[in-house]
DNA sequence: TTAACTGCAAAGAGTTTGCAATATC
DNA sequence: GATATTGCAAACTCTTTGCAGTTAA
């Protein structure tokens, strides 16, 4: 219980229970069930806007409140969710996805390929508009989404990583390099 | 060997073929050996450059030329070339990785999540420039990477076709709906 | 009360890996 | 001839599902 309030400092709270309300009431009217588990979920994905979770950490955390719970509730949980509108999945090819509560109808992310870190982009309306209009031109109309931009940041930069280390391998020894990188952000346990 | 030829004009024939050298001379300078199974493997990719295939599709036509091909070796040839940066790796959130020759740093594709056609967006120079600056703004480096833009497509818009399709559910009986939709996509067998 | 929901365990799908056999340099 | 590479099968990881028991409305 502890665990999942750092993210939100005190005058954010009330605007958290708010949102944990309309998500709530959203289940209802929406005809679903409000369950004890879902509302675990539900206060974990809120109290934890800042960070991007995935399957087992959301296991995790959520055990905490009620160890019975399992795996395949969360994932049904956020299949609901993500279904609704009321969760982002997204995808930064680790093998797996994390989820992500959506303030506004697209977000941007930088990911850090040497340090894992996930940050949002400045001034997402904006690149919302200009991502819209390169699929209007075409035609095309674009669903709700996330876009990840993945590279290298600015600490990690300082410490001197630099373009090469990521996978453009030049000889077999360093093919084993590169597999153990690309499992690196894999789950822990 | 006829399946893989589709999507290669003639004209291109000639480029193609250079394309093929090149990159086995890369694999051979970077100090790797020229097996008759990556160089099925390369010939397949260069000579599909339109397409975004994934391993299942890749060891299908591989095996054409040699039924003994092994999915442990497209798997291992894809990410040695993903690692070399021979090649892109492309997650449609299907449950799998597609793959594609870069021909330039940076790619554009919008997904239809309707029909699942991937096309190019025009001017990627133009995007990629856009999209750098965004990242070059807040101190982060790049890496060379391609862009997913899921939606529908003209055509899909034209058949009726609307957002509300894809997942955001009103009732518990859609729930089912929702998630046959999401594992359409999945490898056929 | 009844239908939605859960936990469990098993199944599925994609991917990786250990190892003996093979092929390349 | 040394060793990088392959195919196979088994292992691994993430995700989904069938079902019996439970719980919300």
């Amino acid at each position: 219980m502890e665990s999942f309030n750092k993210a939100t400092t005190k005058e954010n709270t009330s605007r958290t229970e708010q949102l944990i309300e309309m998500y709530l009431k959203r289940l209802k009217q929406c005809g679903f069930r409000m369950t004890n588990q879902r509302r675990i979920i539900i206060e974990i994905l809120l109290k934890n806007l800042g960070r991007h979770l995935n399957v087992k950490e959301l296991l995790n955390i959520a055990q905490k409140e009620d160890p019975t719970i399992g795996i395949a509730t969360i994932y049904r949980t956020v299949d609901l969710l993500t279904g609704l509108g009321l969760l982002n999945m997204i995808n930064l090819e680790e093998g797996f996805s994390r989820f992500e509560v959506p303030d506004e109808q697209m977000h941007f992310h930088f990911y850090c390929k040497s340090c894992g870190k996930v940050v949002h982009l400045p001034d997402e309306e904006d690149k919302t508009k200009t991502v819209m209009q390169w699929a209007q031109k075409e035609g095309f109309k674009l669903l709700p989404q996330t876009f990840e931009l993945a590279g290298i940041c600015p600490e990690c930069i300082n410490e001197g990583v630099v373009e090469e280390d990521f996978c453009h391998i030049k000889r077999p020894i360093c093919e084993k390099r590169c597999k153990k990188h690309r499992r690196r952000w894999r789950h822990e346990n």
